[in-house]
DNA sequence: TTGTGTATGTTACATTGTAACGATAAACAA
DNA sequence: TTGTTTATCGTTACAATGTAACATACACAA
């Protein structure tokens, strides 16, 4: 997995080539991209961090998308159940997946400063946790980990 | 680390042992475990699951201890900064901590079926999360892991 | 006494999330 | 074509969760 990182990137590459990969997957697993969908991943891309969902359907109201929540929280939730957004719980906020298509365990962190939110590679961790479950006989289903802390541009270095 | 898990267990000393703790530790920390935080420490206890803030608010209704959302949430929130109590991001709701006085990373398996809550020692998993993040320049503060799944009594065996 | 710090009490509000119900549109069979 | 089904969308009205702000009460020290 190529981590996205706190250094900058070419975003305008990163947001289409997940938007294309989205559409993309959409369209093997018969699953419909509406317009609204669509453009909340959009949103979700541009901003390129953590949106409340009463943030996106602002949005979504300038541009006469929808103007209640529920136009906003299905939207987000199409787009949560198939992987190509995150839900942020500690924030009640959202982020569009940096790895779609990619199975993978989300592990977000969170700067407390900035606000930056990272989504890194948490395979491990999401292992130690499936690992520690079992032997209390749990069985995971969906994992949440989240880490909230300094990126480089705020820490003790910077 | 002993792993208060889904089986049953002597709940009267495991509340009592977890109270005397907590008057212990905040005798040596000069910390106030006033009336108000003592009895939503004792509610967290009794109960033994998670708990939103308004459910413990309507206890302290009940005893005449408190009335609006401010006490419930300030007494949360010193049991939770010092360790009593932790907070369940994925549910937005409070437990007592099950190992008071060790260090430890909170880790929390969620039953979608039965809704119990138990908290599994998560260090491994921490530590697989702090070193992802310091592959990335991150500097791990605080950290929020939590699977939801099926515990062993409502799981696929059961 | 007077100040200082901590904890409480209270109001009023902000933010986040949903249940419910009807309207709309595409897909498809009769 | 027409009716039927299904998914999506639009909207209202509300529930649930969380806080800012300010007043009050008390303990303790200067
Ligand atoms: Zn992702
Ligand atoms: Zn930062
Ligand atoms: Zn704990
Ligand atoms: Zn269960």
């Amino acid at each position: 997995m190529d981590p996205v990182g706190f250094e900058t990137h070419d975003h305008a590459h990163c947001m289409a080539s997940a938007l294309a990969k989205a559409e993309e997957e959409c369209a093997e697993k018969g699953l419909q991209l509406t317009p609204v969908r669509r453009r909340v991943l959009e949103i979700l891309l541009e901003q390129h961090r953590a949106l409340g969902a009463y943030d996106v359907l602002e949005h979504l109201r300038a541009e006469k998308l929808g103007s209640q929540p529920p136009v906003a929280y299905r939207a987000l939730d199409f787009l949560v159940s198939h992987g190509f957004a995150h839900r942020i719980e500690r924030l009640n906020a959202f982020i569009a997946c940096s790895h779609p298509g990619e199975r993978h365990a989300p592990c977000f962190l969170i700067c407390r400063e900035c606000s930056a939110v990272v989504e890194a590679p948490g395979r491990q961790a999401a292992q130690a946790l499936r690992e520690a479950a079992a032997q209390l006989g749990f069985g995971v289903e969906r994992v949440a980990i989240e880490a909230e802390g300094l990126c480089p541009a705020c820490g003790p270095a910077a």
